[in-house]
Order: C-alpha cells, then sequence, then structure tokens
RNA sequence: GCCUCGGUAGCUCAGUUGGUAGAGCAAAGGACUGAAAAUCCUUGUGUCCGCAGUUCGAUUCUGCGCUGAGGCA
C-alpha cells in the first residue's frame, strides 16, 4: 500500500504491533509472551475487559501477568459505566503515543472487530455523541410504531445514513438518527493506508478446534467461578440490563441466577453465543486484508511457541528501536 | 408375552385424504463508524427406521421385522 501524498507529509507514523484473532485462539497468550520478550506493553482491544470486577468471564490477565507486562484498557470502568468505540479510538490512540514516547512497543491485542478497525484504519467518528435520553425517545417510539416507521424517519432526516442500515435493524437506525438529529450525521469515513506503522498478525484455527477450546474455556470459567463473580455484580447493584452485564457468559448467567434458565442451558448458551461470536469476529477479519495469519493445526504449547518465535521475528525485522531483550526460550 | 402410541433435517416436531416434504432452534455465510461480547440480514440441510405387498406411483395404505416410551400381565 502506497501512500498518498497528504499522508507523507504527516508526522512519521508510530509502530504498533497488533495481535487479533477469535475468542480462545491464544492470543492473549502469544500478545504477553511478544511484550516480554520485547519491551512491550499490551492495549487490550476488548469491550468488556475494561469493566472492574468482570474478570474470569472476559478472561482477563492475571494479577502476575499484568505485573510482568503493563497492560492498558483493562479495569477502567465501574460495570455501570457506558464505554464505546469512540472512547476506544482516542484512549488507545493516547496509549500508543505514550508507550512509544517511552521506548516501548505498544501490542494491541484484541478480539472486537470494530474496535480493532476504527484504530487501525483511523475512522472518523461524528461529532455527534451518544444522548441516552434521545436514545430512549427513539426506543420507545420503535416499540409503539414500529421499527419500519423509525426507519422511514431516518430515510426523510439522513437517507444516505438509511441506505446503508437494514430495515429491521432499530439499534443502528437510532444511531443514525441520534447523530442526523443533532447534526453532525454519521459518515463512514477512514483514512485509506493504516494510521500506524503496524505490523496486524493474526491467529487462525480450524473451526472444530476453535469450537473445541471455546468449550473448553467456558466450562473452565465455570469451574474458576464464574457464578459467583456474576451474582456478586448483580449483589453489588449493577442493573441486569447495563451494557456490561449483556456481555457473553454474563448475562446467561444473570438468567440462570434469577430462574430463568436451567443450569445445563445456561451452559450450553454460554457456548453457543461464544461460538457465534467468533464467528462474527471471523467476518470482521476477512475485511482486513492487511492481517497476516499464522494457521494453528493442533493447539499444543510447542505449535505457540514456534508461533511466538515467529512472529517475534517478524517484529524485530520491523524496526531497529525495538531490540529483543530475552532471546531464547520463552517462560 | 400382550396392548397402545411413536420412529421424518444436527435437535424438537409438523405434514402429505397416495404424486418423494416444512417450521422453530442449531449450523453455514454476510453486514457493521459512539451498546459491537451489541444489533441485524441471507441460506440449505432429508435412504421420511428396514424389508416385502397393493398401486402407474408408497414417506403416506397393508404385513412382517427392528427400535423407543408407556400400560397390562
Amino acid at each position: 500500500m502506497a501512500s498518498s501524498p497528504v499522508e507523507e507529509k504527516e508526522k512519521k507514523k508510530e509502530p504498533l504491533v497488533a495481535i487479533l484473532g477469535p475468542t480462545a485462539s491464544g492470543k492473549s497468550a502469544c500478545a504477553l509472551a511478544l511484550a516480554q520478550r520485547f519491551k512491550g506493553e499490551i492495549i487490550s482491544g476488548d469491550s468488556a475487559a475494561v469493566y472492574i470486577g468482570m474478570d474470569i468471564g472476559t478472561a482477563k490477565p492475571t494479577e502476575e501477568e499484568r505485573k510482568a507486562v503493563p497492560h492498558h484498557l483493562v479495569d477502567i470502568l465501574e460495570p455501570v459505566a457506558g464505554y464505546n468505540v469512540s472512547d476506544f479510538k482516542e484512549q488507545a490512540a493516547a496509549c500508543i503515543t505514550d508507550i512509544v514516547a517511552r521506548g516501548r512497543l505498544p501490542i494491541l491485542a484484541g478480539g472486537t472487530g470494530l474496535y480493532a478497525r476504527a484504530l487501525l484504519e483511523d475512522y472518523a467518528f461524528s461529532q455527534a455523541g451518544a444522548e441516552p435520553a434521545l436514545r430512549k425517545k427513539l426506543e420507545e417510539e420503535a416499540k409503539r410504531e414500529g421499527a419500519a416507521a423509525l426507519y422511514e424517519k431516518l430515510q426523510a432526516t439522513d437517507p444516505q445514513a438509511a441506505a446503508l442500515i437494514h430495515p429491521n435493524n432499530v439499534r443502528r437506525t437510532v444511531r443514525a438518527l441520534e447523530a442526523a438529529l443533532s447534526g453532525v450525521p454519521v459518515r463512514q469515513q477512514r483514512a485509506r493506508v493504516l494510521a500506524y506503522d503496524a505490523l496486524v498478525m493474526g491467529l487462525k484455527l480450524p473451526r472444530e478446534l476453535l469450537y473445541e477450546r471455546i468449550d473448553a474455556r467456558v466450562d473452565a470459567m465455570l469451574a474458576a467461578g464464574l457464578e459467583a463473580e456474576v451474582a456478586a455484580l448483580l449483589k453489588k447493584g449493577v442493573p441486569r440490563d447495563c451494557q456490561a452485564m449483556q456481555a457473553i457468559g454474563y448475562r446467561q448467567m444473570a438468567a440462570y441466577l434469577d430462574g430463568s434458565l436451567s443450569y445445563a442451558e445456561m451452559v450450553s448458551k454460554v457456548k453457543q453465543a461464544t461460538r457465534n461470536f467468533a464467528k462474527r469476529q471471523l467476518t470482521w477479519y476477512k475485511k482486513m486484508p492487511y492481517i497476516k495469519w499464522w494457521c494453528v493445526k493442533e493447539g499444543s504449547a510447542a505449535e505457540y511457541d514456534e508461533i511466538i518465535e515467529s512472529m517475534s521475528e517478524k517484529i524485530a525485522g520491523m524496526s531497529a528501536s525495538f531490540v529483543e531483550i530475552n532471546t531464547g526460550e520463552s517462560q
């Protein structure tokens, strides 16, 4: 990809390593190993890990891991707070600048497709922020008069935005209207080249192996005390309809705790939702041609070691300012 | 052993008064610019348990067999 003259005039792009992959692909472990090997700091690109007290269900890094390698955008908000792509992009960009200024290597480890793309491709967001009151009003309107009526309203207000949204998708219709009514409509603008001097690496697994790993991971989360974690959040007064509680594992566990799901139903729904989520993540990655893929065949520790080796070589080759500090055996 | 009701998509089931079948869920694929672990869209999937009989034609009717559930001994 050649940069346009406009971009060349701008200051030199900051370096960034990104490790992407569907949930349970092993990307966090890779990112951690790579961060330890280089002077790296990890930026989580995960929309649920920002919440304090949501540890098990979000597969957050452990205390030791966080002591070994600084992690950013983890545990920054109470579960009742809202969080969104725009927040993420702004904060992640600030983290990168800060990390680079300190002479260290920023490593984005993220599974949220929209977040990764927004950062890497420099999405330009509308000036119109979230307006909960308006949002609520529009939602009620949709409920009262139907999704079609709301969609027609968007067509009348902002036909350009409407053309990109399916009439049944009330959520996106509401957001587009929210922005249009504020006078700053949503537009899909992004840079034609990556916003960073980025090495974007992805982990690819056979579907069957990925699903096995997801099932095993959910079982491990349950064994680690997901039920108690969710119960504690609810007891603390976190409303079950808030954004954080919509996260996979949390919403189903909350439903089990209030009796609307049996334990077995809850377990299978969590696994299923996680598999569906992984599939959606894969759809995002297919639109990101700059990802360099590493294929995991068996998922053994030895195989991941090899992958980390080979990723390390790539990183070592990307810039002289990041030297390998722990060659040889990792861990 | 006898009686009754079942056996149809990966699962739960509907249906064909005889012209080789369809829902929900799952699955697969896709969209995505301020909830994204959210929200939404599209699309199939079949020895209709087996064998024989009747019939131009059987998944449908008949017989036998296999098999599941319940009941009676």
